[in-house]
RNA sequence: GCGCCCGUAGCUCAUCCGGAUAGAGCACCGGCCUUCUAAGCCGGGGGUAACAGGUUCGAAUCCUGUCGGGCGCGCCA
């Protein structure tokens, strides 16, 4: 997983990367000759180190032969005045602290009431098209957790990359055509001919939820007649059809939209299967052997080479998934994420080494993969492992019945995509400060609540003078705001949704929270009053954006 | 046996492109509602970052090894 680089600088330097540059000048000029390192600012943890740090001292002090703490010094004098800059600091073993001006410190504020809903967005992307395909179940029964988890990561880094500025197309694959189907078919027929009073067993490795019987009962009811069990063909049609509405369904419950659904049983009518073959074996790299024809992936990085064609002269299923990702570059995707479960990681390499194969310059990182971990449902302190409909698994249709989808969606995003995630249903259901979703969601709605009590018009807090703003807590929930562009941007390059999740509830509402405590905004004092609801209705509006990029509503009122 | 992921407070997890005293929430103890939502806030105790080496001015973070857990190793998908 290499993430995604930008093919263009930063645009309109923010006071960052001013004074970044500024910083780098005093490098040069307090050491002339030396090899200057990129200077990186970043936000202490710590209130008391100010705004920016940097540790460029450190880097560079063995290079010039003093002491980091004296070549900080020397920086911080050839710095000398910064419009921007109140102090700089030596601390520590070396690092240069900075603490920005009022008026930059706050300079978040209208900025975020400037852009509003576009507030976070940046270009990296540059337009270019990326396809995101995730979910990509088989319409072989409900969706499990597993799906859900991945269509909440898959949306999200959709939104995400959107906000980055590339042209996304969300797409679900559909696996219509192998083994599987032709087992729901059996599967369906064998209830089909049982409802019938015939006894006929299940087939072996069959499907066993109860969905199967439902999907038997509808068939006979609109395929009336004696003959109901006999076409098979039919049966597979109207149980994939039957399957993949339902499964839509859930999808919509979820709030996640797809732009393209892709049948792999299209690669095949279409002849793009063969043609794979064709051009993997013009390129020289298939041998036949035990009469099957192989790929010798051995040459790209496997660990050994792959059955292309079976001896029984149908494909394995790695063919299709070579030419379905040959086809998504042929769409114009120039970047593809793949978002999967970590039991699908073997095929990351054999894809790669096929599109390699192909000779077509395909770049070798194509696609990217993003491999989430397993899910566990805990519920009365339990491990869950069935549902009655499903049989042998949970499906993401009963979390959110029992919990709500912003619940659900919040949780899927909570933990880094490969660790293990263990969903407490109980902690989902909580309407308390134990729930991190709520406790999100609550803080959007407290200021919601705060600016309809007030009455005034939000536009005018778009100009407000906040000349009066400077306590700790306005500092530190400015701060916060600033980060927020940076943080979407980390969080897009790495595809790591959950670093969001943490954001928002760390430093954001946290912040507004105990801002909120600490002080009344509706107070007499005009300007006063104005600053602050300036400062909380841009806090309301940075809630509004993440929320938005995880899926979740931002209620205004709960 | 081989490959990938994980191992951080009693519990669930952040931090991981090397930085300052490893942070949140839950649980536990003590405070705060005549005040804009107490679904909230403030304070306190709690750590050998599995273990052992290495690189570095500096390692939870990078490298190697060991141990423990998950997943995968098919002419299934």
């Amino acid at each position: 997983m290499g993430g995604l680089d930008s093919p263009f600088p930063v645009s309109s330097p923010d006071s960052k990367t001013r004074l970044a540059e500024a910083v780098r000048s005093a490098v040069l000029a307090a050491f002339p000759g030396v090899e200057a390192p990129v200077v990186e600012l970043e936000r202490p943890k710590k209130a008391e180190h100010g705004d920016f740090a940097t540790n460029v001292a450190l880097q560079i002090a063995k290079q010039v032969g003093r002491k980091p703490r004296e070549a900080a010094e020397a920086i911080v004098a050839a710095l000398g005045r910064h419009a921007e800059i109140s102090r700089a600091d030596v601390a520590g073993p070396g690092f240069i602290n900075f603490t920005l001006s009022r008026d930059s410190r706050f300079a978040v504020v209208p900025e975020v009431h400037r852009q509003a809903t576009a507030f976070g967005r940046g270009h990296a992307g540059g337009a270019r098209r990326i396809l995101v395909e995730f979910v990509s179940a088989n319409p072989t029964g409900p969706l499990h957790v597993g799906h859900g988890r991945q269509a909440a990561i898959g949306d999200a880094i959709s939104t995400l990359l959107e906000w980055q500025g590339w042209r996304v197309s969300r797409e679900f694959y559909y696996n219509d055509a192998g083994n599987q189907i032709a087992n729901l078919a059996l599967s369906v027929q064998a209830r089909i001919r049982q409802a019938r009073g015939e006894n006929v067993e299940m087939p072996r490795d069959g499907y066993m939820g109860d969905y199967i019987k439902d999907i038997a009962r509808e068939y006979v009811s609109e395929h009336f007649g004696d003959a109901a069990g006999d076409n098979l063909e039919q049966i597979r049609r109207f149980a994939v059809a039957y399957l993949r509405r339902e499964q839509d369904i859930d999808l919509r419950a979820f709030g996640v939209k797809f732009d393209s659904y892709f049948l792999e049983s299209s690669l095949y009518t279409d002849g793009k299967v063969l043609e794979a073959v064709t051009l993997l074996r013009d390129a020289g790299h298939c041998f036949e052997a035990d009469g099957a024809l192989w790929l010798r992936t051995t040459d790209f990085g496997d660990d050994k080479d792959r059955v292309m064609r079976k001896s029984d002269g149908t494909f394995t299923y790695f063919v299709p998934d070579v030419a379905y990702h040959l086809d998504k570059y042929r769409r114009g995707f120039e970047q593809a994420v793949n978002v999967q479960g970590a039991d699908h990681h073997s095929t990351v390499t054999r894809v790669r080494a096929g599109l390699q194969a192909l000779g077509l310059g395909i770049p070798e990182g194509y696609p990217e993969y993003v491999l989430h971990q397993m899910v566990t449902v805990m519920k009365g302190g339990e491990e869950v492992k069935i549902s009655k409909r499903a049989g042998s698994y949970v499906t993401v249709r009963d979390l959110i019945d029992e919990v709500g989808r912003d619940a659900v969606r919040y949780f899927f995003l909570m933990r880094r995509v490969d660790s293990h995630l263990v969903f407490d249903v109980d902690l989902a259901k909580a309407q308390s400060d134990e729930n991190p979703v709520y406790y999100v969601q609550y803080a959007h709605a407290r200021v919601c609540s705060v600016l309809r009590e007030w009455g005034g018009d939000p536009a005018s807090l778009a100009t407000a003078d906040l000349t009066r703003l400077g306590s700790p807590h306005e500092v530190a929930l400015a701060a916060a705001l600033a980060a927020f562009p940076e943080l979407l941007s980390r969080a897009a390059r790495e595809f790591s949704p959950h670093l969001i999740t943490h954001y928002l509830h760390d430093d954001v509402a946290a912040r507004l929270h105990t801002y909120y405590n600490a002080e009344r905004f509706l107070v007499e004092d005009e300007a006063l009053r104005h600053a602050r609801l300036a400062l909380v209705a841009a806090t309301r509006q940075v809630l509004a954006n993440g929320l938005a990029v995880l899926g979740v509503s931002a209620p205004e009122r709960m």
